[in-house]
RNA sequence: GCCCAGAUGGUGGAAUUGGUAGACACGAGGGACUUAAAAUCCCUUGGCCAGUGAUGGCCGUACGGGUUCGAUUCCCGUUCCGGGCACCA
């Protein structure tokens, strides 16, 4: 029988969705393993070949776990918020919901189609309200929640009210937006809106007045890592600074075990370090400068507490509290220009030129160290958001500094022996410090530094500021809290209504609170967000339902939040989620958690480093304070699957013709490359007649050939509409089969990197899996006996079986395919038709290609599927060597001698080999100097 | 600037702990079968040199050193490519 892909996929398809048999359930006696793809967002355009790589990777995984024994989870889903669906609707008018349904339709036929064992009857969907209900609590337990830094954990708010009903703001260790300070008679003494407004500054998600990544465009603010260089990933438009009200996760409090975490996790070094850099911990000291002739002071956040000699000016950041205090009466007009200059300045603008500007605020600092006066400057150069927006500028070790001092004239103090800051700073954090005080000058306090090392000189300076009330030691993080609003329809309301303008939590049993209908999908005219337009928007706190907008009357009736919540809330649960998606009770029953515990795979891109995958991390190690989830890390092991480019081809048309020119004669003639459709470029040769009728306008093109064909360029490119070089996988599929496809995904290099699809080397693949079914086919006639194997035969399946085994733990796919290429070779040589050997072929090759292994199950005989067959055990007996090789090394070469029997040991092999007399003919005469066994046991003999 | 990860034929990429570099596949060239095409099968394929030939020699894993009997692998330095962070004090 031929290998008919067509029938065998489409027929074990169906009678896998028949049978059930990727469904599973907790099963207390089988040990669990939990596989995780990061779901897709359910885009228009459909799936191209990049996306099955992953999917395929966890799922070879998955169904060798499931082989050897393990209940696998492995679900799949839809990030289905987003702003495509939204844009769309805009245009459009049509309803996100329908549109995003129409796509995830799309992408299921496709999914479908490739072979997956996703246990589907699990499926969420992040914009259904049976999904997005524990979104919103989980955002309530947030709003009811503070992060209390001695236990380094989330506590109830009720925990901190008692506090300040207690003793105030009195030993009070907690994560805050500022340091505020109250006695607890104040406390009781306080309004309710004011205590709101008071706990606002305590609690994980909290509404905030921050300065926000505001995107006119977009016509809503974007989080961090959704802003790139100054300008929205999403679209590319400009990006400014705003201050706004807005809803904010205090991601901050939990940055240090963000970072202590990672190092509990299998996940790349090199994700772990983009992380490490995202939550840029940096251990300082906080230092009190005293402003002179005044009794204000301020404080300033170094690292480099050792410099405090070296100060020479100070720089308040424009937007810093600070400068309206400290300008001086004679200064005001000049600052005031300045301020106005820099507000003026985008994000962008500072990124792209680096200007050294700034102003004399016309107050000065005393050094507490120097007793000096520093001028304090303003400069857009020092951050608001970071440390206390405020340094000391130490120029001689900072270029930064450095610049500054230069260009506005300011002196240079050298604290390091031997530094020439003539030309640059000195930055680096080695060397022996001096002038700390300078020789000859009067000391102002008792303490020097001179003579240590800089590390030395830290932490003595950060000793002696503690001790001497000077300020603190203190460790700050890059880490922003996340700003959690978006004023957009296409996402998460947020439970919350708002009474005498402050936040209210709708009753939990109320939940979910279902997104409303509107007209219209663009803003107000008024400029609030488009939920703004639902006429039946207003919460009914008599009835604890949502009423119309018009019959708000500030006693029972309060106009609900018109935000909706960012792209990452639905997305940083799902896993948890997927335990138990039916649960209308909890996100995820104890059972279920305790079960699944947590993800032991979890595949997808790398993009996703500072968005995605530190928001989750965050957001579970919230729900494990609150004891939800059991375990602190949701991903233990982390594979990032390299994204597929395009390999996109051009042709070449001279100037002002429709003549088109082959690749080797282009450059003879003036030429414009264009793109042309990979689909009718086959091995970089132009399909010249499908070209014509491409493009009316190419229908009379005439072409420069060489050899009588026409060679296209190439060039490595992302895959996309524009630069016609998608690869539908359905294409794929239809021609070669899926099976085909997923051996072909794996064999194109390792699932970690990048690389560019090339669909010419697809038929390798394909002929391997003929082969393959050949070996079980004797033309009609299905040609497997019962004979017993030979050891020639074993030893090719257990090699395989090593092979196959060790890789697929690693993720090494691209390497076991060749050892099925090479296995099925050998035993097509030998002309093994055994059972005993092809038996466990069929499991062995189940992962990869689970169809062609289901209908050759089937075909030996069995009523199961083969997903329930076992993993073939690997005996090293069968792989043993009948004789072991001898090297020999001599003039600094290696070469090989002599074979030795492989059941002799060590000692008789080395007493051997230096009686041994050596025949080749470059090693007669020589001298055996030492023996050395290395592994393999193959020896090694030093010679003269 | 700081940090991380890389560099192997025409191409994608193999090579276990330091042990015959280039597996496997694509592409290319040659051949068989065939009326022809498709399909299938076989041979050659890192470079240079010697030999009619079997074969032999030299060079070769970005570059320069080092350790070692032996280095794609380990160490030091350089160059280049990719990624992250970046007026973060």
């Amino acid at each position: 029988m031929e290998y008919n892909f067509r029938d065998i996929e489409k027929k074990w398809q169906q009678r896998w969705v028949a049978m059930q048999t990727y469904k599973v359930t907790e099963d207390e006696t089988r040990k669990k393993f939990y596989v995780l793809n990061m779901f897709p967002y359910p885009s228009g355009a459909g799936l191209h070949v990049g996306h099955p790589l992953g999917y395929i990777a966890s799922d070879i995984y998955a169904r060798y776990k499931r082989l050897q024994g393990f209940n696998v989870l492995n679900p799949m889903g839809y990030d289905a918020y987003g702003l495509p669906a939204e844009q769309y609707a805009i245009q459009t008018g049509q309803h996100p919901e329908k549109t995003t349904f129409a796509n995830i339709d799309r992408y299921r036929e496709q999914l479908d189609k490739i072979g997956f064992s996703f246990d589907w009857s699990r499926e969420v969907r992040t914009c259904e309200p049976g999904y997005y209900h524990w979104t919103q609590w989980a955002f309530q337990k947030m709003f009811g929640s503070f992060y209390c830094n001695k236990c380094q954990s989330a506590q109830p708010i009720e925990e901190l009210i008692k506090h300040f009903e207690k003793e105030g703001t009195a030993n009070l260790n907690v994560a805050q937006s500022e340091e505020l300070s109250f006695t607890a008679d104040e406390w009781k003494a306080m309004s309710d809106v004011v205590k709101q407004q008071v706990l606002m500054n305590y609690r994980i998600a909290y509404l905030g007045e921050t300065m926000v990544n505001w995107c006119p465009q977009l016509g809503t603010v974007l989080a961090n890592d959704e802003v790139v260089d100054g300008v929205s990933e999403r679209g590319g438009f400009p990006v400014v600074q705003k201050k706004m009200k807005q809803w904010c996760l205090r991601v901050s409090a939990y940055a240090q075990r963000l970072l202590d975490g990672l190092d509990t996790i299998d996940w790349t070094e090199s994700l772990k370090e983009t992380q490490r850099n995202w939550i840029g911990r940096s251990e300082g000291a906080e230092i009190v400068f005293k402003v002179k002739d005044s009794d204000k002071s301020f404080t300033i956040f170094t690292t480099r507490a050792d410099t405090m000699f070296g100060v020479t000016f100070m720089v308040l950041a424009p937007e810093s509290e600070l400068v309206k205090e400290l300008t001086t009466p004679e200064q005001q007009a000049a600052v005031d220009e300045y301020l106005a200059y820099v507000k003026k300045r985008t994000e962008r603008d500072r990124i792209s030129d680096r200007k050294v500007t700034g102003v004399f605020s016309g107050s000065y600092a005393i050094n507490p160290f120097t007793g000096e006066a520093n001028p304090i400057w303003i400069s857009e150069y020092v951050l608001a958001g970071y440390g206390t927006g405020a340094i000391m500028a130490v120029p001689a070790h900072d270029s930064r500094d450095y610049a500054f001092a230069k260009h506005f004239n300011l002196p240079i103090v050298p604290l390091v022996e031997g530094c020439d800051v003539s030309e640059e700073s000195f930055d680096a954090k080695e060397g022996i410090v001096c002038n700390s005080p300078r020789e000859g000058v009067k000391p102002y306090i008792d303490f020097s530094l001179n003579g240590l090392t800089i590390k030395e000189a830290i932490a003595a300076t950060k000793k002696y500021v503690r001790e001497n009330n000077l300020g603190r030691v203190k460790v700050n993080f890059r880490l922003r809290d996340a700003i959690f609003s978006r004023q957009r329809y296409w996402g998460e309301p947020f439970p919350v209504y708002y009474k005498d303008g402050m936040p209210q939590m709708i009753p939990e049993a109320c939940m979910p609170l279902e997104l409303p209908e509107v007209d219209k999908f663009l803003p107000t005219e008024t400029g609030e967000p488009p939920l703004g337009n639902a006429k039946k928007w207003a919460w009914d706190t008599k009835t604890n339902s949502v009423v119309d907008c018009g019959t708000i009357d500030h006693k029972t009736v309060f106009p609900l939040e018109l935000n909706t919540m960012p792209g990452f809330a639905g997305s940083s649960a799902y896993y948890l989620r997927y335990m138990d998606p039916h649960n209308d009770k909890a996100l995820v029953s104890e059972k279920a958690d305790q079960y699944w515990q947590a993800v032991d795979l979890y595949v997808g891109g790398s993009e996703h480093a500072t968005g995605h995958l530190i928001y989750s991390r965050f957001w579970n190690k919230f729900l494990f304070d609150l004891g939800i989830s059991c375990k602190e890390e949701p991903f233990q092991k982390l594979v990032n699957q390299g994204m597929i480019q395009g390999r996109s081809n051009f042709v070449y048309r001279i100037k002002d013709t429709n003549t088109f020119v082959s690749l080797g004669l282009k450059d003879q003639y003036d030429v414009t490359p264009l793109h042309v459709d990979v689909n009718i470029v086959s091995g970089d040769i132009l399909d010249i007649e499908a070209f014509k009728a491409w493009r009316p306008e190419y229908a009379t093109a005439e072409f420069i050939l060489e050899d009588g064909k026409y060679v296209c360029g190439w060039a490595v490119e992302k895959m996309s509409k524009s630069m016609f070089n998608v690869v539908n996988p359905d294409m794929i599929v239809e021609r070669f089969g899926a099976d085909t496809l997923r051996l072909y995904e794996m064999f194109l290099g390792p699932v970690e990197q990048a690389k560019p699809w090339d669909t010419n080397g697809i038929d390798g693949s394909h002929r391997f899996l003929k082969k393959f079914w050949n070996m079980y086919w004797d033309k009609d006639a299905f040609a497997v006996t019962d004979e017993a194997p030979t050891a020639a035969e074993l030893k090719s399946l257990h090699k395989l079986i090593k092979k196959v085994s060790e890789d697929i733990e690693v993720f090494s796919y691209n390497t076991s395919i060749p050892a099925f290429m090479i296995a099925t070779n050998e035993l097509t040589q030998l002309k093994c038709r055994k059972r005993a050997i092809l038996e466990p072929m069929v499991i062995l090759i189940a992962p990869f290609a689970p169809h062609i292994a289901e209908e050759l199950w089937e075909a030996l005989g069995h009523t199961t599927t083969v997903c329930d067959a076992q993993w073939p055990a690997f005996e090293e007996k069968y792989l043993v060597e009948d004789t072991v090789k001898m090297m020999v090394a001599f003039n600094g070469k290696t070469r090989f001698g002599i074979d030795f029997p492989a059941d002799a040991d060590n000692a008789t092999i080395e007493a051997a080999a230096r009686g041994h007399e050596l025949t080749p003919k470059y090693l007669e005469g020589k001298q055996i100097l030492k023996v050395i066994i290395v592994p393999k046991r193959m020896i090694n003999i030093v010679a003269k």
